[in-house]
Formats: structure tokens, sequence, C-alpha cells
RNA sequence: GCGGGCGUGGCGGAACUGGUAGACGCGCCGGAUUUAGGUUCCGGUGACGAAAGUCGUGGGGGUUCGACUCCCUCCGCCCGCACCA
């Protein structure tokens, strides 16, 4: 007997535990298909799956199913991203060992993303914490070593001097350590970098082939690797200092020397450095630059400021022409050479600058149009194009004529024995700083010894594992203060020597994991080449735009590592890219401001204005903005609540079906309620398409009549636009159409008579029927099981393949013009769809409301887009 | 500060490569069925207007026979900035 409702509870535990049995979604079992590699970000097991993650999910599972039932061999696996802080962090405060409170973590995920039902192929399952897995790493680490894809060198980081550690730049508030209140110190560590610069030109180039990932994230690393074409250029001192005679420079407005008013260095330029050893004041003003923070952000928008050091050097082109060298605190030693020369006519932040400090400004470029007399640069610089004024031997030429020229002369002018400048092509991209002072993480498998140096563990040693007995009470590394693990002997020489105490970036251990996926219980392998080159590149990957920048970065580069070091063949790891929107919710705060969680509030429509009221006490509480889901605003909606409530199902349709998936989709209840109507919904009208239908397999009758030819048409145009939205990833617009096709299907089965139906509907029906089963399937997957079993069928919709549009059914023989005139719309025609010009042109004109909008006037122009529009020009 | 994005009815959004703006849903209004409804079904729903029609895709300007779509400019919101993942 079927059920007038459809129970979700029971069919979803049944159809997992029968997708479970059968194995349904093991990858690799057809290997004579073509494959599909479809990954979703992992997560980091942080012990509660959230919205997001449903959302993530669920997009790549509709990819995997719709995948799989046009016949690919697909691989869609799941694991952990599940070393960092957050666990060292817990062990702190609980006492709890980050193992012990990682597995347990990740045992409470698994158990919440199977009752998604998502079609993951759980025997490939992964943890990056799990030795199984890291041990590879540190191999991967040691063939790097070896292809000279690693460097050790000194690098600055925000040092805690109470908590012992080094601290994100997102920890360091007003220059205080989060955690500690102490003021952050900057200091030198020498650590470990993976050179990813050596790379700068091929992952920018290669950027242009990756035409499915988006323009944006493209663009983004583009600008992240930062090429730019300039020069470098030596400015000679007037007097030497401490043995420095000059200084370097890179710019790439070589064509503005003319217009140079100063020079300025990096408060950690060498000459900087050594001019602050000498003098307290300079360098009181080199650590007051250093106070503002490491990042990026805090140095461009920190005020700019800059102290005379009282140095001078001379203007390349006129020896007795004499600039003065400053030291600010927006100069940053990373990019170019730590010094640049001002033009404050020509350039925002040297404009600032100059203004600060009444350096003057030469103007030197004259926007073309414009008289030199007429400009006033008083307000703004100009950092556009023209051409050169008071230049010398610049002046009238282009700006790239002019950098042409000075590259050309300097070139050719010596300084100290080598030419004065020279041609540079600079990356804004630096080396990779992998090492860590923490212990929830990767060891760096390297042993130091006093005499032989820097020794990497030998391979038969690995796994360096991680010791259990460390304690999270005190500051500082464990793995630092641990007693006994750090001494080893040298592999090399036999003499007493120490492990090295830094872990690996976390970004690290998520910049291969996709390819462990591809055969994740090798043992002596981090994947074996043939299986590599089986299911590499990714064909899909879909995760949060903020990891558009590092992450994908970081994995393009190691693809391209492991690649060099003999692992794989593929350079990309990702052939298509898709970083979906965030899930978010109104917020909600009493009469106090406290932030009160949506399951506590009851909404409702009073005079068309919502309220909102606690369920307890019904007082009144105020509707907020819409914000991401985050826990201290309490804002969160939990998936356990919803698929205990809801069911599985609906929380996949509502998470896909509202916004387009790129954007961010705003979690309602009644929305969610709408899912859920939609759910029931579809089991009805399987129901009652059931009880009309043909038998399953049924052959098409020679006959069909106008009735069935409607329904059939509606079914193969809905085929043919559902999967090419899927195709698309537009999953809202697939489930949009879905709707479509089901309001279609409830309006043939109204005027099916009491009599019954012809061979011709009943068996247009079983093919809609059949048909939306197989439709919903990616999305709704235990619903369309239970559909599919109850229009009679053995097999298990997930293995079924997908429906395939007949054109002939899908093409309009009439189709709907619409007639405008002068650009407005006036009217609509209706002619065969391969009507020729002149029978439209007489049926539009001849048509009432044209004529009126026409008022008499003769046609100046007749435009006729195919299929589309008619426009008539009067 | 630099880089990237977004902006369409009461709300989420649709509109393929410049060709009918508002598909589909939510909400709301009206009706029917039901012992009941937080069920289901049917109809309506951008604004103004009696209608013809006019206006309408954040504001202003431009290109075009035709602009949500392309260009310029302004406004608002969001994301990233290298040790959070």
């Amino acid at each position: 007997m079927r059920p007038d409702r459809y129970n979700f509870a029971e069919c979803e535990q049944r159809w997992q535990k029968i997708w479970e049995q059968n194995q349904v979604f093991k990858a690799g079992e057809l290997e004579t298909a073509p494959k599909y590699y479809v990954l979703e970000m992992f997560p980091y097991p942080s012990g509660r799956l959230h919205m997001g993650h449903v959302r993530n999910y669920s997009m790549g599972d509709v990819i995997a199913r719709f995948m799989r039932a046009r016949g690919y061999d697909v691989l869609h696996p799941m694991g952990w991203d599940a070393f960092g802080l957050p666990a060292e962090n817990a062990a702190a405060q609980t006492g709890a060992h980050p193992a012990q409170w990682t597995y347990a973590n990740i045992a409470a995920m698994r158990t919440q993303l199977k009752s998604l039902g998502l079609s993951l192929d759980w025997t490939r399952e992964i943890a990056t914490c799990d030795p199984e897995y890291y041990q590879h790493q540190q191999k991967l680490f040691l063939d790097f070593l070896k292809s000279g894809l690693v460097d050790r060198k000194k690098s600055k980081v925000n040092w805690d001097p109470v908590d012992h550690t080094v601290l994100a730049n997102e920890q360091v508030i007003d220059g205080r350590g989060w955690r500690s209140g102490a003021l952050v110190e900057q200091r030198e560590l020498i650590q470990w970098f993976l050179k990813i610069t050596l790379y700068s030109e091929e992952l920018l180039t290669a950027l242009d082939k990756l035409e499915r990932w988006p323009e944006k994230v493209r663009l983004m690393q583009r600008n992240w690797i930062g090429r730019s074409e300039g020069m470098l250029v030596r400015f000679a001192l007037s007097q030497p200092f401490d043995s420095i005679c000059e200084i370097e420079v890179f710019t790439t407005r070589a064509d503005t020397l003319f217009g140079a008013k100063f020079i300025a260095l990096a408060a950690d330029h060498p000459l900087s450095k050594k001019l602050a050893a000498e003098r307290s004041d300079i360098a009181e003003f080199c650590e007051e630059c250093r106070r503002g923070g490491t990042s990026a952000e805090a140095i461009e928008t920190a005020e700019k400021l800059g102290m005379d050091t009282g140095l001078r050097v001379a203007h390349p082109f006129d020896a007795n022409w004499m600039l003065p060298v400053f030291i600010a605190n927006f100069i940053l030693m990373d990019y170019g050479s730590g010094a640049i020369f001002g033009c404050p006519a020509h350039d925002q932040r040297d404009f600032d600058f100059a203004k600060k400090y009444s350096l003057g400004a030469t103007l030197v470029v004259c926007p073309d149009g414009v008289a030199p007399s007429e400009l006033n640069f008083d307000l703004e610089p100009y950092e556009g194009e023209g051409k050169l004024i008071n230049s010398g031997f610049l002046d009238g030429l282009t700006v790239s004529q002019a950098k042409e020229a000075v590259a050309n002369r300097l070139e050719n002018t010596p300084l100290f024995g080598a030419p004065q400048g020279s041609r540079k092509v600079n990356y804004k991209l630096r080396d990779w700083g992998v090492s860590r002072q923490r212990y929830w993480g990767c060891p760096i498998p390297i042993i130091h010894c006093e005499a032989c140096g820097v020794v990497p563990v030998p391979e038969q040693d690995l796994p360096v594992r991680l010791p259990e007995d460390v304690t999270f009470d005190q500051p500082g590394n464990p793995l630092d203060r641990h007693p006994t693990w750090k001494d080893v002997s040298c592999p090399s020489c036999g003499a007493p020597a120490r492990r090295e105490t830094d872990t690996m970036d976390t970004f690290v251990d998520s910049s291969w994991y996709y390819a462990r996926f591809a055969d994740p219980h090798n043992k002596h392998l981090p994947a074996a080449a043939a299986s590599l080159n089986r299911w590499l590149p990714v064909d899909q990957y879909i995760g949060g735009i903020e990891h558009a920048i590092l992450h994908l970065l970081y994995s393009r580069f190691f693809s391209r590592a492991m690649r060099d070091s003999g692992h794989s063949a593929a350079s990309e790891p990702f052939s298509g890219l898709f970083t979906q929107g965030m899930v978010v919710h109104e917020t909600y705060r009493d009469a106090h401001g406290g932030w009160i969680s949506p399951a506590s509030v009851r909404l409702e429509t009073i005079d068309g204005a919502r309220k909102a009221f606690l369920i307890e006490g019904g007082a009144e509480v105020e509707i907020g903005p819409i914000e991401k889901m985050s826990k201290s605003k309490k804002n969160t909606v939990d998936p356990d609540e919803i698929v205990a409530s809801y069911g599985a199902d609906t929380a996949r349709l509502f998470v896909l079906s509202d916004s387009p998936p790129d954007r961010d989709v705003i979690w309602s209840d009644e929305g969610a309620q709408g899912a859920w109507r939609f759910i029931q919904r579809l089991w009805r009208v399987t129901g009652e398409l059931g009880c009309v239908a043909a038998a399953p397999g049924v052959i098409a009758p020679q006959q069909t009549g106008a009735e069935a030819l409607a329904l059939r048409q509606a079914t193969h145009r809905a085929i043919a636009s559902v999967t090419e939205n899927i195709e698309r990833l537009r999953f809202n617009s697939a489930i949009a159409r879905i709707r479509e096709f089901v309001n279609e299907l409830t309006e043939s089965l109204d005027k099916v008579q009491e009599d019954g139906v012809g061979a011709d509907q009943a068996f247009a029906f079983r093919e809609a029927a059949d048909v939306l089963a197989r439709l919903i399937a990616p999305m709704v997957p235990h619903l369309a099981e239970e559909c599919w079993s109850d229009l009679g069928h053995g097999g298990l919709v997930a293995q079924a393949s997908w429906p395939i549009a007949d054109p002939g059914l899908v093409a309009q023989a009439r189709i709907i013009l619409p007639v405008q005139v002068n650009g407005k719309k006036r009217a609509e025609i209706e002619v065969p769809h391969d009507a020729d010009e002149d029978t439209i042109r007489k049926e539009s004109l001849a048509h009432d409301a044209v004529v009126r909008a026409m008022d008499g006037k003769p046609v100046k122009k007749f435009i006729l887009v195919p299929k589309r529009i008619v426009n008539v020009v009067v």
C-alpha cells in the first residue's frame, strides 16, 4: 500500500543502507568508461557540520550522480583536513589530546555527512593527520628538497613574547597578541620555504588555459602573482656609508626618472639596518615602522611616515643633482629591491609622501591634448599616458618610448664597473614559508647536525611520527620542549643531533590530497603513477571563494612540483573550478541587544510587516541584517535538526534551489518548508502518474494524439533544459525547470477523463514518470529511489541512465514572435518556426497594435532576428 | 590602501553570445476541498492608470533599430591581502 505521505525518515535510512550494501558509489569499477573526478574542498573536522558544508557537498553530489547516470566512472571521495590550530587550542582549554579531539570530531561529522545521502566513495576516506597520509607528505618534501624546490632562509614573523608563539596577522590586534595581550615583536626566524617563485611565470601563463575556472579567480591569481616589467636602477651615494656606495631600486616607471624627488628604503633594507646600528633616532623610527604589523593591509593603510637619513644619491642622468634618501614605512623589503625612487607627480603614494615632507613635484608626463601650462597637480598625481616633458633627452616621447630610451641609456652607462640599469621582470609572488612552530602538523623530516648541517631523514625512517606524550599547559611548541623526541643521532655521521621541531603549514596537507584520493591506500607512494594518470586532474572542484588565491595557487604549484620530481604527469590539479556562495541567515536580537538563535524565534506577518517573537514568553525580538552564519551571532541552523525534521532531501533541495550556486543563499524556514512541500508534491504526482501510466518498458504506440504529443514534448523539453542547466551548474534553474515540468504534469493529469486514458497517453505518462524520477535523482536521491521503485522498476535509479531528449520533440512547430515598433514591444504574432521574412513582415505590419503604434508613418527599417524578435523602425 | 565581486517586484532570483524584463519559488490576497489545518487544489500579485497606455533592472550620462546585458561616472554592500582553515 502506497502511503499518502512520503516518509522521509524511514526511506532515507533504507536507501542509504541499500546503496552501501551494493557499493553503488565505489569508483574504479567501470574501467572501460571515461573517468570523471568530482571533488569538494574537504572539511576541517571542527566537530559540527554547518549549512555551508551541506551546500558544498550537495552541489558536488548533483554532479557526481549526474555524471554517473551519463555513464562515467565517477570518483567522488571524502576526507579530512585534520591538522591545524583549533585542535591545539582545544587541548589547551579542555586537556583533550589533539588526536583524540580530532578523531572524535571526524567520527561525529562522518555520521552527519552520511545522513545526507551523498554518493561518496567512503572506501577512499583519508585524514591528513594520519601517519599513513603524512608520511608521504614527508617523502614529497624530501623529493622536493632533492629537486631544488626547497629553501631555508630568514623570515620575519609576529612573535608573541608571552605565549612564545608565532602569530598570524589576524591574531595580532592593535599590535598585541589576541590571547596574551602582549605587545607583538617582529622576529627573524630561519624557516623552510617551498620555492613557488620558480614557477611564477608558468603559474601565470597557464591560467589562460584554465577555461573552466571562473574568470574572477584567474584574475585574482594573476594579480597575486603580480608580474611587472620594469628596471633595476642603481643610484650612487654621494659618500659611501659603511662600505655601501649605492642604492638599487626597482621601478616600473623609469620614464619618470626626471621627476624623481627622493629615494625611499624599507625599514628592513640592509642600508637602513646599518644606519640604525649607528643612529638611535633611525633605529627608533625603524622600530616604529615594524610595530605596525607585517600584513600588507596594515602597511598600506597606515599613515605614510618617513625619515630623512641625511644621505644623498646622485641622479643617474645628472651627477650634480642630489636626491634625499628616506626610510619609509610603506616600502616593503619583500618586493623588488626594498627601495624605490619617488616621483610625486605621477604616483599616488609618492605624491602623498612628498606632500607630507614638502619634497615638491616636477611634472614629466603631459596628457595628450593638454598644454603643460594648463596642468595642475596640486590635488592629485597623473598616472596615465602622455608625452614626456621637463625630461631632457626624453622630451616628446611617449611613456613606453621613454621607458625604452631610459633602459637603453642606463644599460650602457657604467657605474662601479657594471651597467647602471637593467631590465627586470618582477613578481609580487613570494616563496611559500611552510615552517610552523606548532605540534599538530606534519613534522618536517629533517635532522640538524653540528658537523653535517641539515640532513634529510633517511627514507626508511619515515614517517617521522608526532610524539603522543605532549602537554599544552605551557606556552611554546610542545615538540620543542619534549624531553626526548628531538634527540636523534645524525644519519650521516652518527653524532648526537637534533630533530627539526617545526611542522608544516596545513596548506601543504591540502595541496596534494586530491592526488592521494587516486590511490589512498598505497603504502609506498603518495599515489601510483597509473592511478594518478587515470584520475587526475580533478574534472570539477567545488569550494568557497575564500580559497581563490592561496589554497588553489599552492595546489597548482604542488602538482607542478610533483610533476618535476617525477611523481605524476599532470600540471594542473583542477581542470574545472566552481566557487560557491555562503549560506547566510537573518539575525535576531532581544531588547537588551543579545543575539537570539533562529530556533527560539517564531516569525509572523502582521499588517504586511514581518515580525519575530520569542517562542518562550512571546516577547518581540528585533529582526537584524542577513549575515554569514556564525556562532557569535547565533544565526546558525543545525543541519542535524533540519535533517531530523524535514529530511536530507529537503535540506539538499533547499540549499540548491533558491539562489544561483555562486551566490550566497539565505536560509529561511519558509524556504525550507517550501522545499519540503515540493518533496511531498513530487511524491503525490509520481503516485498519480503511476495510476495512469503504462507498464514499465512498454514500447511507444504507432499513433500519438494531440494530448499525448503535448505531454511528450513537455517531457523532452524538460530533459533538455534540466540537462543543460546541470551541465552549466545552474542547479537553481534546473530545479525551477523541474517545478515547471511538474506543473505541466499536474495540468495533464487534471485533463485525464474518468474513463481512463488511451495507449498513447498511457505511454506518455509512463515516459514522463520515469523521466521525472531520473531528473530529480541528483538533487533528492532518496525520494527518487522511492518513486522509481514505486513506479515498478527493479533496479536503482542511482544506477539508471540519464534520459536523452529527442530533438524532434523539443523543437517547436509554431513560435511566438514579439513585434517591436521603435524598440518597444507592441504585439506578438504566432508563425511557423521556419516562416520566411516576407510572411513575418506581412503579419507583423497587419497587426492592430502595430498599426496603431506606427501611427501611419512609413517603415524605415525592418529588423528580423530569426526565432527571436521583430523590430519595425519608423 | 591594493585586488576581486555584487546591486532586477514585498523577498530569493530568471533572462543563453545585445533581442518579449520579472521564469520558478517564498510571502501576500481571493476562492474551493477538509471534522480540523501549520494539508491540498484553483486563481491573482512590479508601479501608476477606468482603459489605451506610461514608467520600471542602485543613481547619472553614453553607444545602438533595440541595453539588466557594452562603455564612462557616482553611490552602496560583500570577499581576499601571504601563520585561520
